[in-house]
DNA sequence: CGAAGAATTGAGTCCTATCAAATGCCGTGG
DNA sequence: CCACGGCATTTGATAGGACTCAATTCTTCG
């Protein structure tokens, strides 16, 4: 039981490729101004509220999405209800590179999220008729699994304390590239611990302890929402350790 | 310091797709006779040696391997000589699915192997000109990265007993697969205790004790070289779980 | 047969998890 | 405006699973 993710009045995104502002960084970057066009036609924004899902792991994978804003935890879970996050999906970020008929994770919008929703089957027949569509969504999905064997080496041989900071870096810099590569000291964490404990490994009260404990140290400063980020060399020293 | 990899003698592989045993499992059983002989062409025959290195992490990529013998061991390194391995390549698997220009991760051959190997630039020409060949890269891609997916899982949420019986049984799978779909209740395995602590985020000393305690269990034999699987349905429980 | 490496076993420790309680935050409604 | 309830987060006390260090035992192979 959920809503369809149909945004509110008319339509927000998905019917304006050339006001898009993260195609820079997305799949559609490689798309002239014809082939954006006809994506639109194909295309249907689709909203979401907080905490609301997208998809659910194992469903048939009617869509494919491309995050315009927003972010979106992707996660797997046990039986016995462990859960693992296997990724946050940042705008620009797309969900669907298999094509394949079952969706491999579930996924929900942490915040309000918007999205370009296409039917699978006809972003499938497009990406067959644009080899460079198809080569872009395979830099995509190889770029997902660089990302996915560094968390690997995260979750089996790093200590809470680096898992923690390698996380904090590794988000500023995706924040960094959306926003046209500018770094910030303040890395926003519109998720919650208990997100970022199931995405490396922890418990909600590891995290929480290790943040005190950087902030005491003065390494960082922790602010609504977020973290400011106070002794970067240390944090290297630590990620790269 | 390390091998060029060239077998002694004449080519063993490499020249023969049509006598290829993996090809059917392969990212080539997309290609017709035609585009298998062009293949041919480019396709340098690979010998490695037990524990020879194919490659090294951040290393320029100057090539890309179809394993057809052999396991190879894919790895990252902290700097103080923390390893992750991040995946067995079997025979059937492409080391370079990325075409990227360094290699993401350090490759080594655990037991004797053989592969195709193709110079980066020559295969990435013929993927360019050939989409149902980057097609089947992507297939590849996305079956990697589901596996590095599920293996976050194992390395975040799952004990020590439960990662070693998830790992048997997605070997078992493996190796089934690849042998025409003939599962066995013995699981080869080549690599060392220590490859398999990396591999699940533990030492070797707790790989040992939990083989030994699933042994005396009665869970499984452990056997030269591998293990039979005495107690599938138990197994399954807790790969499940 | 003997050396070297791999694997197993044992004892003790530590990091992180677990269980439990307190505090903080925020939106709602009196 | 402020009290209240519900949820998220932090903090505390304790326990436990996996790690570390160390010593055998088992394999392999020259």
């Amino acid at each position: 039981m959920r809503s369809e993710g149909n945004c509110v009045g008319r339509a927000v995104s998905g019917g304006r490729c050339d006001a898009c502002q993260v195609r820079p960084v997305s799949v559609c970057a490689v798309l002239d101004a014809d082939e954006l066009r006809h994506l639109e036609l194909l295309s249907q924004p689709s909203c979401h509220l907080a905490k609301e899902t997208l998809f659910v792991q194992g469903e048939p994978a009617e869509s494919v999405y491309n995050i315009t804003s927003g972010v979106v935890r992707l996660y797997k879970m046990l039986p016995d209800g462990r859960r693992q996050i296997v990724g946050f999906a940042l705008p620009g970020d797309f969900l669907g590179l298999a094509l394949r008929d079952t969706y491999p994770f579930s996924a929900d919008a942490i915040e309000p999220v918007v999205a370009c929703r296409f039917a699978r089957g006809a972003y499938a027949a497009l990406v067959d008729e644009k080899p460079h569509l198809l080569r872009r969504l395979h830099e995509f999905a190889t770029h997902e699994l660089t990302l996915a064997q560094d968390q690997m080496m995260l979750l089996g041989r790093r200590t809470a304390e680096e898992k923690l900071v390698s996380f904090l870096l590794g988000l500023r810099e995706r924040w960094a590239k959306l926003h046209g590569g500018k770094v910030s000291a303040t890395v926003q964490l519109p998720m919650s611990r208990q997100d970022i404990a199931d995405f490396l490994g922890l418990t909600i009260e590891t995290v929480s302890r290790t943040f005190t404990r950087l902030a005491k140290d003065r390494t960082l400063l922790i602010v609504p929402d977020g973290v400011r980020l106070l002794n970067l060399e240390r944090m290297e020293m630590l990620a790269a350790a």
